[in-house]
DNA sequence: AAACAAATCGAAAACGTTTTCGATTTGCCA
DNA sequence: TGGCAAATCGAAAACGTTTTCGATTTGTTT
C-alpha cells in the first residue's frame, strides 16, 4: 500500500507537501501540484482512511438501526438511506434489532465505540427505557429516529402521522357503511400502534359509533399467521363484522388468507384496510386497500436530518431538532367496497 | 472522550501499562489489572476504534454490495450476513448496485479506499468486465461472492445450483403432464440466467420435448411489470401452452396476475412454476409452485468462508478458494397440478 | 547477603495523515 | 544590488493505540 511517504520519497519532497498538493492547497505551486497528482495517480495512491479518521476525528459513517429487514417497509426505508448517503460520500452500516431490546442496546454501545458519524435508528418494539438514546446525545454523536420512535426523546425525527392515517382508513370503512368495524392493533409498546389505535377510536367516536373493545385484538409478532390466527379467532368471537383496520398489511394479508381459507367473501361480508402499502398488498386477491407508508422518501429525509446535525456539529452550531411528517394517502383496492 | 492517557494520569502509571492491563497481558500484576479495569469502567473508556484500526491495521467492517435490497431473496442474504457477522464481531456496511455496472466499479473502489477487511458482493446483471474483481484480489483484500457470480474469477464463492434446480422445475413440468413448455428467462448476462435457461433445455431434451425457442422469452429487468406484459405477449403469440417455467417469483407473479386476469386458469390451462421462494408466493391465488433458495443460509455461509479467509489471511496461511453450493427444493403449491 | 530468576513496569517507535507555523526561496521594484 | 513582499516549502506535533524490548523491582534460593 503506498503513502505519502513513499511519493514523497520518489518526488524527493516532503510528506507535508505531497499531502497539500493533493488537498489542493494554495500554498503549493501548480507545477508541483501537478507532479504530485500525477505521481500519485501512477503508483494508484489510496489514502490510508483509518490514519484520516484518527486526525480528522471523522469516518463519513453512519450507523443504522431497525427492528427487521425483511420487513418491505423498512427495505425501503433502508433504500432510501443508502441512497442518500452514498450520494453525499456517507457509508451506512446496518444492525438488526430483531425487535429485542437487549440487542438494540448492544448496538448502539457498538456503534458509539466505532465512532461512526452519526445514528439512524428505528425502536424494536420491546424498547421502553431510553437511556441507550439519551446517551447517544449525551456523547454528542447526531441522533435522528424515523418510525418507531419516543416521543419523549429529544431529538430529531421523521414519521408519518400514525394516528391521522388510521383515523382516514377507518374513516373509509365508515364511509363506505360498515358499521361494526375490528381492529388488529399491535403490542402496547410502540407508539405506531398506540397512536394507530387511537386514530381509529376517534374516528368511530366521530361517526357516533360505540366503541366496543371486545373488537379490538392485540397482537404481539405481527406477522402472517397471528394475521390467519386472530382472522379465526375473530370469525368465532363475533357474527356480524363488516369491517376491519389491521394494524400492518403483512397482518392483514394473513387475515385475508384466513378468510378465503374460511369462505368468507371479502370485501362483501367482511371489508379489510390495512396498513404500510406492502407491495404483497397489490398482488393478493383480493387486492389490500391500505394506507401508504412512503419508505424510501422516509428514508432519505432521515438521513439528510442526520446530515445536517453532523454538519452543524462541525461548525459548532448549535443543533435545533425537527420533526418532519411525511403525507400519506389512502390506497383504494378490492378489499373494500361501497356496501349496498 | 476519555483515552488510556487520561486513565494513566488518574493512577499515576504509563500508558503502556494501562494498555496492557486493559488486554489482560500477563506481564501487568493482577491487582494494577484490577486498579486499570475499574477505573476504566468508571470513567466509561472506549477505545478509540480509529487509532486502534491504524495501528491494527483492520476494521473488523466488511463491505456488501448487492443488486437490489428490497427483493426478497437479497434482503433474506443481507439478514444472514449481518447476523453471522455480529456473531463474530463484524460490521457490515451495505450498498446497492442497482444492477449497474459502473455503479459497482465505484462502490468497489470505495469499499477498497475504506480498506473494509473484506468484500462480499453479488454482481449486478450488467457486469461483463471483471477487472474491479480482480483488483480486489490482487490488493490482497479478502472477496467472496455468492448467487451471482462471475466463474472465471478466482475467489471463493456460494451459489446454489441453478441448472439442476431449473432442470427439477422443468421436470415437474414435464412429470405432471405439460407438453409445450414455455421459459421467461432472464438477461444474457448473469450465470444463473443462462444457467437455468439451460436446465430448461436439458430437462426437455432428456424427455424428448422438442425445444422450441419462440417459446423462450427474454427478459430485462424481471420485474412485476415485465412479468404481466410477457405473460400476455405468450397469450398473443402461441395458444396451446400447457407449461411455464419463469425465472424469477416476482415475473412469475406478473404473470399469474395477468393470467387471472385474462381468465387463463392456473393451472387447470397453464401450469407456472416461479424460482426464488419469495414470501409472496404462498400468498398470492393460486399460490405459486417455485423452487426454494436459502438466502439466510446463504448470507450466513458467505460471511463464514469470508471470515476464515480474513483469519487465514491474518495468520499468512495460504488461502484456498472454496465453492459452496447449497441444496434447492421443489416447493409444491397450487399453480401446478397433474394433468389429465 | 549474594546471586539469580521471575515478575512488573515504562520508554519509545510505529501506524499514516493533517495542519500550524516558521524557514527558505523567488520575484519584483527602487 | 539591496531590500521586501509574496510564493513556496518542510519540520514537527498531534491524533490514540499497540507492541517490542530494555529497565527496574520483587522474590527465592544458597
Amino acid at each position: 500500500m503506498v503513502t505519502l511517504k513513499q511519493i514523497a520519497e520518489v518526488l524527493g519532497i516532503s510528506i507535508t507537501t505531497v499531502s497539500k498538493a493533493l488537498k489542493e492547497y494554495p500554498d503549493v505551486s501548480k507545477k508541483t501540484r501537478k507532479l504530485v497528482r500525477e505521481t500519485a495517480a501512477m503508483l494508484n495512491y489510496k489514502p490510508n482512511s483509518f490514519a484520516v479518521n484518527l486526525r480528522t476525528k471523522e469516518s463519513k459513517t453512519i450507523g443504522l438501526i431497525i427492528p427487521e429487514i425483511m420487513h418491505h417497509f423498512f427495505s425501503s426505508v433502508v433504500k432510501g438511506i443508502i441512497y442518500q448517503a452514498e450520494k453525499k460520500g456517507y457509508l451506512v452500516i446496518t444492525l438488526q434489532s430483531s425487535e429485542s431490546y437487549d440487542l438494540e442496546k448492544k448496538q448502539i454501545d457498538l456503534l458509539l465505540s466505532k465512532r461512526v458519524d452519526g445514528i439512524l435508528i428505528s425502536l424494536a418494539n420491546g424498547t421502553a427505557d431510553y437511556k441507550h438514546l439519551t446517551q447517544v446525545i449525551e456523547n454528542e454523536t447526531p441522533l435522528v429516529m424515523f418510525d418507531k420512535i419516543a416521543k419523549v426523546v429529544k431529538c430529531s425525527k421523521v414519521i408519518i402521522d400514525d394516528r391521522k392515517a388510521a383515523y382516514k382508513a377507518t374513516q373509509h370503512l365508515i364511509n363506505i357503511g360498515c358499521k361494526r368495524i375490528a381492529h388488529f392493533r399491535g403490542p402496547l409498546l410502540p407508539q405506531n400502534s398506540i397512536d394507530r389505535f387511537l386514530g381509529y377510536k376517534q374516528a368511530l367516536f366521530d361517526y357516533n359509533i360505540p366503541y366496543d373493545s371486545t373488537l379490538v385484538y392485540l397482537l404481539n409478532d405481527m406477522s402472517f399467521e397471528e394475521g390467519k390466527f386472530y382472522a379465526n379467532q375473530l370469525l368465532k368471537d363475533h357474527k356480524n363484522i363488516d369491517g376491519i383496520f389491521i394494524n400492518t398489511d403483512l397482518v392483514a394479508i394473513g387475515a385475508i388468507t384466513e378468510f378465503n381459507k374460511q369462505k368468507i367473501k371479502v370485501p362483501k361480508q367482511i371489508n379489510v384496510i390495512g396498513f404500510s402499502n406492502w407491495f404483497m398488498a397489490s398482488v393478493i386477491s383480493p387486492s389490500l386497500t391500505t394506507i401508504n407508508q412512503p419508505g424510501f422518501e422516509m428514508g432519505k429525509k432521515a438521513f439528510k436530518l442526520l446530515h445536517k446535525e453532523i454538519n452543524d456539529k462541525k461548525k459548532k452550531k448549535v443543533i435545533s431538532y425537527k420533526e418532519v411528517v411525511l403525507e400519506t394517502d389512502l390506497i383504494l383496492r378490492e378489499s373494500t367496497r361501497k356496501r349496498i
